[in-house]
DNA sequence: ATGGTTGTTTAACAA
């Protein structure tokens, strides 16, 4: 099975290049964030004519999260328990979609952005995951996959430049305690090992060509939980989707399971 | 160099 995660920039302006890709991947299931779309805008035949289910969540212009999955698509839960806004109308809003899919449990996350360190949105963001987390512990019996954007670069090399992100959001100390809280309970890193070395990035700036200097960031992710993670046979970055006019600022990330 | 680009509810915006 190939799982992918994807932050789409706009389901609607980029619904070509999400139809392409599925196609030129054979990607089972796609996880994708900023769909930018209410779930009765999402553009859905040229997916159900592929043999494609969509589970969509979030109403406004920036965030919105989706599954889209030709195994099977059971037990949707839009967020989780005890997040920010649970069981409110905002929770209509919600950053977290997840979906049982081939016997796997995934998780299309869009880690709040932060915008500065101080601003009311990066305690939110901190709060957020913290909550994600305690959720997240009672998953990792199971297969289960956590992915997308999480708006954080784990270590300095994840950046271009780590001069240029001093007192930046998604290279503080606590985004990346939250991010390796993850990793303490259980969950791996999936795409990193087969993915070595600095410059590897998910993420590029629509400024300043920021793309074809390679001037990125790796924030995108796919963690693993024990059972899950023992089933990786590979993965890759399509750091080609990005190239060309139309791109999304992300790239997808992809990843094998062995049955 | 506080710039630059792209998205959508086109803004005293968000990313």
């Amino acid at each position: 099975m190939r799982i992918a995660t994807w932050n789409v920039n706009s389901l609607r302006k980029r619904i070509d290049r999400v139809e392409a890709f599925l196609d030129r991947h054979d990607v089972d299931v796609l996880a994708v964030q900023e769909t930018k779309a209410r779930e009765e805008q999402l553009p859905l035949m040229g997916l159900t004519s592929r043999g494609y289910e969509v589970a969509a969540a979030g109403t406004n212009q920036w965030n919105g999260v989706a599954i889209i999955s030709r195994v099977g698509l059971e037990q949707v839960q839009v967020g989780f328990p005890d997040q920010p806004g649970w069981g409110e109308p905002a929770a209509a809003e919600s950053r977290a979609i997840g979906a049982v899919c081939g016997g796997v449990r995934v998780w299309s996350l869009y880690v709040p952005n932060g915008r500065a360190v101080g601003d009311p949105h990066y305690a939110y963001k901190l709060d957020w995951l913290a909550r994600l987390r305690e959720a997240a512990q009672a998953w990792t019996d199971g297969p289960t996959a956590l992915v997308g954007d999480f708006n954080i670069a784990p270590q300095d090399d994840d950046v271009f430049d780590i001069d240029a992100f001093a007192g930046s959001t998604h290279v503080t100390a606590p985004e990346r305690a939250a991010f390796e809280a993850f990793l303490a309970d259980g969950y791996a890193d999936v795409v990193r090992p087969h993915t070595p070395g600095p410059e590897v990035y998910t993420y590029w700036d629509y400024y300043r060509q920021r793309f074809e200097r390679n001037r990125g960031m790796r924030i995108d992710f796919v963690l693993g939980s024990p059972p899950l993670a023992a089933r990786v046979g590979g993965a890759f970055v399509d750091r080609e989707e990005r190239a060309g006019t139309g791109a999304s600022d992300h790239a997808p990330v992809v990843v094998d399971l062995d049955d």
